[in-house]
RNA sequence: GCGGUAUUGGUGAAGUGGUUAACACAUCGGUUUGUGGCACCGACAUACAUGAGUUCGAUCCUCAUAUACCGCCCCA
């Protein structure tokens, strides 16, 4: 083999492909019954725009970014993430100008870059489903959010999902935890894991889910966020959490659940799956948060915003074990033309044009293959009705219509074959 | 970025330091004339990821590279 495809990219050939048309259809059905548009933005963007927005210190950017330097000696990187480029765009285009209706939903569709190992339920291209949506902080566009995402899962038949939920507070209420924090792991620094104690230095949240287990143990004691919110952040958890309850929405509290990303503040969520897709391990399949500095960080005017993201591999690893939805979703043939000989191909290409422009979905054989092989192509392909057409049909515009289930053969003349193939399906 | 395992045809795979790389599935063709899903018959790897080395000789040994899978970090 000459050329193989780039480490940890992926493709979709067209057996998945419509599970993926599936999926994106279903999360875009969902989105615009909540109000959201979609936005296309490119790819790539300047390399400074995802580390001013996830964070230097993140591990995303510090050393998971795809980047290049373009033949303009411009720094570029392929976006690992959606928002920020999203948020960009919000900017530039000013779609923060009082013409446009506040808040501002959007969705958006598309591969996203991280250089990294290659493992389960990660590569380094990956296509995320997101939404964002701007200028509005109100308790429940958050839970809103949340339910749309969880909308989306259901909608899909995913079970052994939950809603993992936690708040960040606002700044008042993180600087005085993240102080607090540093304050009690300090004495521990010796004992914390090698990470750990570089975390402690950069990022002491990230320490919150480390999976070490002596790291755990003396998690398990440190002062949790919920002891330090601020009235305000407290009163506005509360009143997600409130939303999320009067609509039946089951949900996890976990103070240690954090965020790769250093723009969160406020609500975040993750929706985990334990299935068997993922050897019934523990992963997230959509995960968000509100954003309320990000626009104003990256240049913008202060408007808070919230959005998830949803891993598309991860959602098709699970929709792949459904077997029913994987065989509904194939392609259906209604018709097979078989042609006797190689006399009658011109008649079966136009007949074949003719019957699609009526709305039937036909194929022939283009090989000269037996009238015999042709049917059992006709059978492979799970075509519903073959016609044979030979010097006979021809003469008496007279076609047997077979029906490829019970082999059943009734006598249409030409006019008839459309109508008669529409009644069945 | 670190560690582990793997890599034989369209697929699942067996296998050996030495003329013919098992078996199965799939595919294609056929079992007389224009009819499918069964059965039977036949065809189907000059080749064992790539490169180099050891050897009289390597798909099988060694090394490197690539990729895949799994784990760590981290994450969708």
């Amino acid at each position: 083999m000459i050329y193989q495809r780039p480490k940890g990219t992926n493709d979709i050939l067209p057996k998945e492909a419509t599970l993926w048309e599936y999926l994106e259809a279903t999360a875009k059905s969902i989105a615009c019954k909540y109000g959201y548009q979609e936005m296309r933005v490119p790819i790539f963007e300047s390399e400074k725009l995802f580390k001013r927005s996830s964070g230097e210190t993140s591990d995303v950017v510090a050393k998971e970014m795809y980047e290049f330097t373009d033949k303009g000696n411009r720094k570029m990187a392929l976006r690992p993430e959606g928002t920020a480029g999203v948020v960009r765009a919000y900017i530039e285009n000013k779609l923060y100008a009082p013409e446009y209706v506040k808040p501002l939903k959007v969705y958006y569709q598309g591969p996203m870059f991280r250089y990294e190992r290659p493992q389960s339920g990660r590569s380094r291209e990956f296509n995320q489903f997101g939404i964002e949506a701007f200028g509005v902080e109100d308790p429940r566009l958050d839970a809103e959010t949340i339910i749309l995402g969880w909308d989306i899962i259901a909608a899909l038949g995913i079970g052994h999902v939950t809603v993992t939920l936690n708040t960040l507070g606002d700044a008042p209420s993180r600087q005085s935890y993240l102080k607090a924090l540093v304050d009690y792991l300090t004495p521990y620094n010796e004992e914390l894991s090698k990470d750990s104690q570089i975390r402690l230095q950069k990022n002491p949240l990230r320490i919150l889910d480390s999976k070490d287990v002596h790291d755990q143990q003396i998690i398990q004691n440190a002062p949790k966020i919920t002891n330090y919110l601020t009235d305000d952040a407290r009163k506005y958890f509360d009143q997600v959490q409130s939303k999320l309850t009067e609509m039946g929405i089951n949900y996890q509290l976990n103070d240690d659940l954090v965020r790769g990303l250093d723009y969160y503040n406020h609500t975040i969520f993750e929706l985990v799956y334990t299935g068997e897709a993922f050897g019934n391990k523990p992963l997230t399949i959509l995960a968000g948060g509100r954003y309320n500095q990000l626009v104003e960080e990256l240049g913008g005017p202060h408007t808070p915003g919230i959005g998830f993201g949803l891993g598309e591999e991860r959602i098709i690893e699970i929709l792949q074990r459904d077997e029913s939805l994987v065989s509904k979703l194939q392609p259906q043939i209604d018709l097979f033309l078989v042609g006797v000989d190689q006399s009658v191909n011109d008649y079966i290409f136009k007949l074949a044009q003719d019957l699609r422009e009526k709305g039937i979905t036909v194929v022939y054989d283009y090989m000269g293959r037996s009238v015999k092989s042709q049917l059992k192509l006709a059978n492979r392909q799970r075509a519903k009705f073959t016609i044979v057409i030979g010097e006979d049909e021809l003469k008496n515009n007279e076609f047997k219509l077979k029906k490829m289930c019970d082999g059943t053969e009734i006598p249409v003349k030409l006019a008839e074959i459309t109508k008669n193939i529409l009644g069945e399906i």
